[in-house]
DNA sequence: GAACGGGTACTCGGATAACTATTGTCCGAGTGACTGTGG
DNA sequence: CCACAGTCACTCGGACAATAGTTATCCGAGTACCCGTTC
């Protein structure tokens, strides 16, 4: 099992596009090379994100991203969900119904849900839930508490061309 | 994020070897027909649970799997460990550290683990404790309390050649 | 009749190939800002 | 001096290529059984 990389990418932008006034505007060029990361590629992730409304983007000069809705509405799963897909990571392919096990158990189970996936739903589910009650707030906050000067650090650096 | 298809394959698999007798071995070929499942990448996902202890195998005619430690104490996250990895979801490239990032945030956070990776890897710990809190012994139990003939039928057509 | 040795068929296990998904790159469409001109 | 039109540079967004990972297949090594032979 494994995340896109682009997943860390968002977040760290995310968090980063927090900081800097929500009225202002920075291009993917700038943001990649805020954490020297290929500015293409990163656009592509960024619009990712603007099609599920996390961030807002323009085009043209002084065109860029911005937040598309308060950090504290922007939980890790809506991010994560965005860059990586929202499809479970477990998914049933019904081989319980194929061959002759279809047959020797016939329809008893054919109405009843399967375990194993339900067993691996349930685990998925809290997972989910996990990264739904953290919002790019919450992780800006804790990112303040451990460096307190990091937001006013990054605002300027985004600020100055 | 996906789990590879052989971890479904795997789960069911490791039920019907807790119900046939747990001196019988099955051959790969045998399990793959039970689901239609091509034999040779069914083998090569056994081959992983064998690596790891999951089952026992034995070459030769009379040859086959069969499970290595009693059903209880075999968890799904051992099985999805043994085929998927047991590497982490999301990984933390450090990208906080790269380009102007890493000389703004100065060394103030160098130390302080990353924030973002805490978070996630918190979920995803939730997510192992649920799967490894639930054995084979269980779904196998789940399954019979919903179609109590399965184990029954299930030994019966494994015993028969 | 029993023990032994060779052959055989069967099974796993790892090496190899086909395919899919992720990662990375490029270029066109659209947009706002700037500049020069005319009123 | 102010308004306006044309041009230009900048940015996103999607189309296209390279790379890595997953899925599938094949063949060799090893093993237990079976059969024929010998004591």
């Amino acid at each position: 099992m494994k995340l896109r990389e682009g997943v860390e990418w968002a977040v760290h932008c995310c968090i980063n596009l927090s900081w800097v006034s929500p009225d202002t505007t920075v291009p993917a060029a700038r943001l990649a090379a805020f954490h020297d990361l290929p500015t293409a590629y990163l656009n592509k992730q960024m619009n990712a994100l603007g099609r599920e409304g996390i961030v807002a983007s323009r085009s043209g000069p002084r065109g860029g991203f911005r937040l598309g809705r308060p950090p504290q509405d922007i939980t890790l799963m809506d991010v994560a969900a965005a860059i990586d897909g929202s499809a479970q990571a477990f998914l049933c392919t019904g081989i319980r119904h194929h061959g002759p096990a279809g047959r020797i158990t016939g329809q008893a189970d054919a109405r009843t849900p399967c375990t194993i996936a339900q067993a691996f739903s349930l685990a998925e589910l809290e997972w989910r839930r996990n990264l739904a009650g953290r919002s790019i707030a919450d992780l800006a906050d804790a990112v303040q508490r451990a460096n307190p000067a990091a937001p006013e650090h990054v605002r300027r650096w985004f600020d100055q061309p």
